[in-house]
DNA sequence: TGTTTGATGTGAATTATCTCACATGTTTGT
DNA sequence: ACAAACATGTGAGATAATTCACATCAAACA
């Protein structure tokens, strides 16, 4: 191991690896080498090894990487070892959906407020056991569940705006889903998931017929 | 222009600079410059010229881009001239969210079909015209309805045996929302998209405080 | 205890990607 | 018609990421 700048692709694969070691241990694996997890995952034993590197040495020459504590290992790095308050700003069909999607608690991250500004659904309690609130309340409400990340699905031109308010909430993660770019200071991270600019992939492959 | 093979990263940028420009459009914007798209999608300039470059040459020395021309480049190249027909096989919480989605319409992607196991389901009518059918009926229906990509929101569990029964069905683009690596032969391209792992990129760069 | 097998960890080589810097071509203004 | 201003297109250089190849260590077994 030796300090040095970790590419962004590497933390990303790291996520990968760990979901694919969970599902491993579902099935009671102990053991497992670089190169199945490599298959596994669809990238070079090499890449594991030099992504793991970056951060220690977890393995046993001849033998491979006990699952279980790579998985422990991983959450280390990621920071995945306490729970990560999320705030949904839009309660819509996307939102909403999200909201119920068990995926987010299975990984530790967990809903603790809901805003929107559809007086409708302000005030609506939802399955998951939280109260929709107004978007006026963000700054408050915020601070007062201790959220720490924020998940944007309001409608493009809504979304740099809430993107300033949860700024000046202090909140400095965000995951947009919005189809737009938003700006934000360079304290704040931000993450963007637009599936039309993974179809367009897509698109693009069928096309050129690769 | 020459002859190279255009990088992933290029292709996905792409995206991104056609998203910006629509919105330029729509704000009356007719000409632009590297430098002022690079700002806005948070990029190089050089960049986007360079990414451009691996198709044609598209600008105007000392002028810039002719935003609606651009628009229509990039489409060209990006095979979106043309209307997209998707199935979306899983309609639970995720899949009816996104077959309500405004932004794919918006973009040229039409579902014409939509498929579950669950009987209460199946033979239920979308909002979109559109009526679920079996699972078991896909191979069929996707060849009827002329689906060129298929989206999975079915459970974990049994995203890889859909994804086969797709590739069986002929289809050879797919966007996994399952939470799992699907295997697939290198005729069909497989596009993932998972939140939580973009989660874990925020929550990597919260605990590492840049 | 020595040898063989197996898989990690890592420096070096390779490959890919990005950025710079400037020549090139357009427009505007005098 | 000429010069100044401007922004593209691109070769060359810099940077980053991936893969190779092998030294290194652990375990199994004779």
């Amino acid at each position: 191991m030796k300090f040095a700048k970790i590419p962004m692709a590497t933390i990303n694969r790291l996520s990968i690896y760990m979901r694919t070691l969970q599902e491993m241990l579902e099935e009671d694996v102990e053991v497992i080498s670089s190169e199945r997890l490599a298959k596994q995952c669809g990238v070079n034993p090499a890449q594991i090894r030099k992504d793991l590197a970056y951060f220690g040495e977890f393995g046993v020459r001849g033998v491979g990487y006990r699952v279980n504590d790579l998985v422990v290992q991983i959450k280390d790095i990621l920071g995945l070892n306490r729970p990560w308050n999320l705030a949904m700003i839009g309660v819509g069909n996307l939102g909403s959906a999200l909201l119920r999607h068990g995926n987010f608690t299975k990984h530790g991250y967990i809903f603790t407020a809901a805003f929107d500004v559809d007086p409708k659904k302000v005030g609506k309690r939802l399955p998951n056991g939280i109260t929709v609130n107004h978007v006026d309340e963000l700054e408050e409400k915020i601070k007062e569940k201790e959220v720490l990340i924020g998940l944007i699905t309001t409608p493009a031109g809504e979304a740099q705006g809430i993107a300033n308010q949860l700024v000046l909430a202090g909140i400095n993660g965000i995951l947009n889903f919005a189809p737009v770019q938003i700006q934000v200071p360079d304290c704040c991270h931000v993450e963007n998931v637009d599936f039309t600019i993974k179809l367009d992939s897509i698109a693009y492959h069928l096309s050129v017929g690769s």
